[in-house]
DNA sequence: AAGGAGATCAACCGCCGTATT
DNA sequence: AAATACGGCGGTTGATCTCCT
């Protein structure tokens, strides 16, 4: 009954820490063969480990398309805004910061970023200031305002997932259907959904991120503004400064260029509202312009792309 | 210099959705 | 349709490192 185990389940299997023997075997066998079958692969490469543990070796320590090192300014603004718009939904948010795992974002979130917007007087799940932080002024409409906007926010949040799932069952079926894309032709070309609101063909790539070495890429609609960021939180040179410019200055500065050609006879609840809006519509902008580079990205960083094809065994 | 406290991060655990039989 | 395998995900743990007293 049921699929037949691709291995037999062995007890006194090796836990803790890869030692650097493990590390090249594994690297070794993947190079050579694939990953293949996970649960089969710690047999064929003369590991005493689970399949999972080594998917998880490889995924988020081996893989060699991997940046280590510390989070640029760029990558934690754009983790900041993901973390706004999807939550704790790492693995979406890895898909934006190409090069970092989603353990790497998770770990970094929980010590780093989720620290300090607490310390700034904001809430790290909903990413408003808290009623007990200073400069905390919100009135009901401000919060009607928001959930409405967290509301949109939710649905776009489903439907991005839908998108992504699509673009990632397209890219499935073109890898398996031959005869393969020529080199020369665009990573992502296979990616095309006639059911997707999703141009993969357009030249859109993620800003905001740090992707300055991704040539044509283009800025996020995010704009820094040391004003902005004082009034609400006053001055302070450090680094939570920067993290409040990120999460204010979204709203503030896109509200700003609104309200200049807007009526002045707008109310403040109203200006409140539209602060929120350009919030969210700022992160969900980046997000929307984001998914054709990231998925882009997908393709190319996918392991497939460079490891020799899956042989059977 | 010692050791305690807090921070960091690699790795594990358990659950869930999907694929397969 | 049911049972099971498998891969992926997010939460949590624990070993190690760093800082402070």
């Amino acid at each position: 009954m049921g699929r037949s185990p691709c291995c037999e389940k062995e007890a006194r299997l090796k836990k803790g820490p890869w030692t650097p023997e493990e590390d090249q075997k594994l690297l070794a066998f993947i190079e050579q063969h694939g990953h293949g079958c996970w649960r089969s692969l710690p047999a064929k490469a003369g590991l005493r480990r689970c399949g999972k543990s080594c998917r998880l070796r490889w995924t988020n320590y081996l893989r060699p398309d991997i940046k280590r090192g510390k989070f640029t300014l760029q990558e934690e603004q754009t983790i900041i805004q993901l973390h706004a718009l999807l939550g704790n939904r790492w693995s979406a948010i890895a898909t934006h910061l190409p090069k970092r795992t989603d353990n790497e974002i998770k770990n970094y979130w929980n010590t780093h970023l989720k620290k300090r917007l607490a310390k700034m007087g904001i809430d790290p799940v909903t990413h408003k200031p808290r009623a007990d932080a200073p400069g905390a002024t919100a009135s009901g409409a401000r919060y009607r305002a928001a959930a409405h906007l967290s509301h949109t926010a939710q649905w776009e949040s489903a439907r991005l997932e839908a998108e992504a799932r699509l673009a990632r069952e397209a890219k499935l079926r073109a890898l398996a259907s031959p005869p393969p894309p020529p080199a020369s032709a665009p990573a992502a070309s296979g990616l095309e959904s006639p059911t997707s609101t999703l141009s993969f063909s357009e030249g859109a790539m993620f800003a905001g991120a740090a992707h300055d070495d991704v040539p044509g890429a283009a800025r996020a609609p995010v704009v820094l503004t040391p004003r902005s960021y004082g009034e609400a939180f006053g001055e302070h040179g450090d680094a939570p400064g920067f993290l409040a410019g990120v999460l204010l200055d979204c709203s503030v500065a896109g509200a700003e260029q609104r309200f200049a050609a807007a009526s002045t006879d707008a109310s403040v609840g109203e200006q409140q509202e539209e602060e929120d809006k350009g919030y969210w519509s700022s992160i969900l902008n980046m997000v929307n312009s984001s998914m054709s580079s990231s998925l882009t990205s997908e393709a190319v960083t996918d392991p497939a792309m460079y490891l020799p094809a899956v042989p059977e065994f």
